[in-house]
DNA sequence: TGCAGTGTTGCTTC
DNA sequence: CGAAGCAACACTGC
């Protein structure tokens, strides 16, 4: 699930646990995590490189390390970072009463790849379904990776011109266009569910037919949605955690996503209902949404 | 028991 | 060419 909220709450804490750390070690028990280089080269690369920076662009992580070299995550479906002891991630070791541990949770199973850094502390990408792809690159290479995606909605850059300009001749219904990257970059199925319920505007109208004060609605309620996602600390419906292994607090405020059936939050009567946008599952109120 | 559904994206197919 | 479908993988819930 890791969209923009959950990235960059990601990025918040790495930006407090790794950086300055130099990386000793890595391991993997899934290779096809690495796309590129080759995994060999990867870990030899990788081992004695300096942590000197951390971003997000988009749903991506980006930790930047010595001689001009970048890591690139991106988490896709399940993936998380955990930052733990290493001798906390062996089962050996697995303290059941510290709720606060990685451990706690069914999130140790899931690690596939490891950064053992030289203060005793592992960065470890926790991924069940096994989707996530890192990479390291230079910086021609992660441009070129990056270059497609579309303006950062948190960003005062982001203004309702922006917003207009990149919605201008696209096609199909909002619901869809809001999960395209390159339009606007980071958000994904839950948010843009909860952005147009708060909206008001049904998933399945289409972009060249909403009217100013549905779209003003839309663009107001991306950064409103966002900056609460990111204040909470994101949204785990499943998998998700935080880089200390706990839950994110959206799920717990959201008021359409995956809520089928539920009466609609708002009190009006209506029950959410879902239905299929571009393949994707999509919750919201018929009475609220128009 | 079995199968549809799950937060993402990029490749294949039509 | 664009749009739709599916694959990558593992697990949950009906």
């Amino acid at each position: 699930m890791p969209e923009l909220p959950e990235v960059e709450t990601i990025k918040r804490d790495l930006e407090k646990k790794i950086i300055g750390r130099t990386v000793v070690d890595v391991k993997s028990d899934w290779p096809k995590t690495v796309k590129e280089p080759e995994y060999e080269l990867f870990e030899k690369l990788l081992v004695g490189k300096k942590i000197t920076s951390v971003w997000r662009r988009a749903k991506n992580l980006i930790i930047g390390l010595s001689e001009d070299t970048f890591l690139l995550v991106h988490f896709k479906m399940t993936g998380h970072m955990i930052i733990a002891k290493a001798s906390k991630l062996h089962k050996d070791h697995w303290d059941e009463s510290d709720e606060a541990s990685p451990l706690a949770d069914r999130v140790n199973q899931f690690i596939h790849l490891s950064f053992y850094l030289d203060n005793g502390q592992v960065m470890a990408l926790s991924d069940m379904r096994k989707f996530a792809k890192v990479a390291l690159i230079g910086k021609e290479r992660l441009e070129e990776i990056l270059a497609d995606l579309g303006p950062e909605p948190l960003e005062p850059s982001f203004t309702y011109d922006l917003f207009l300009e990149r919605l201008n001749g696209k096609k199909g219904p909002i619901k869809k266009v809001l999960l395209e990257q390159d339009v606007i970059a980071g958000i994904g199925n839950i948010y843009a569910d909860e952005i147009l319920f708060e909206a008001g505007v049904l998933p399945v109208r289409l972009v060249y037919d909403l009217k100013d004060k549905e779209l003003k609605a839309i663009y107001e309620n991306i950064k409103k949605v966002l900056n609460k996602a990111v204040e909470l600390r994101g949204t785990s419906t499943s998998d998700y955690r935080d880089t200390s292994g706990k839950k994110g607090g959206f799920a717990d405020v959201r008021k359409v996503y995956r809520k089928t059936g539920e009466p609609c939050p708002q009190g009006c009567g209506g029950l959410v209902t879902r239905t299929k946008i571009a393949g994707r599952s999509s919750h919201y109120c018929q009475n609220c949404q128009t």
